[in-house]
DNA sequence: ACGAATCGTAAGCGACGGCTTACGGTAAGT
DNA sequence: ACTTACCGTAAGCCGTCGCTTACGATTCGT
């Protein structure tokens, strides 16, 4: 639900690789675990947590459940880095500018 | 170095605190871990993966290691995030408009 | 020159996370 | 109705990660 919660599901590379395969648009869980080297059941568990964060939507249709990319997700993830952004550049011009003054001084 | 090493770092929620401590300015370690619950060391050892992973930057200064947020590491970051953004809206359009089409046939 | 301060590193321990195998439950095919 | 396909969950094992304590190196103060 929270940014924390889907920064921590993104660090793991297995579920990175589970996003970009929904990069192109939703699958069903076999057709992502296809190829894979884990387990089906080992997909199904991070298909749980990416959903879980927010991540991922999940629509049953009959047999399958189909998952998707949650645009939503991601964005609560690019505002949280855009403050940390904003931030780290107003530092380091504010320090860049004190070190200036001192060459002055010198 | 990479944005996944990046990411990685971020996933911690302790790691979070120390940008957070960071985002105003350059601090040193000691008042870093000023206020902190864990040891010293453990501060240490955090700042060591976030500066491997290019979001901060060391500058030693006479006895102490002042340490500052590379706005170029969360950059890194932010370009990752984009493209899976673009991406996510891509498909998310497209799966609409898939869906319109269907009603329109029932 | 000597003691104090600041910080990184090594070793060891406990907790958490990811994987596998096994199982149960629901929907589709025949 | 019975079998097959698809998928989630439980239990258990093992590696990794974060923390602490202990130590060593470098720099500042007097």
């Amino acid at each position: 639900m929270s940014y924390e919660d889907a920064i921590t599901a993104l660090a793991d590379p297995t579920r990175r690789v589970i996003i970009d395969r929904l990069r192109s648009g939703a699958l069903p869980v076999g057709a992502i675990a296809k190829g894979m080297t884990i387990s089906r059941p080992a997909v199904s568990q991070h298909l749980r947590v990416l959903s879980d964060a927010g991540l991922l939507t999940v629509t049953p249709v009959g047999n399958r459940r189909v998952y998707a990319i949650a645009p939503e997700g991601v964005a609560g993830l690019r505002a949280y880095l855009d403050t940390l952004w904003d931030d780290a550049l107003a530092a380091f011009a504010r320090a860049a500018q004190e070190k200036a003054k001192e060459n002055n001084n010198a």
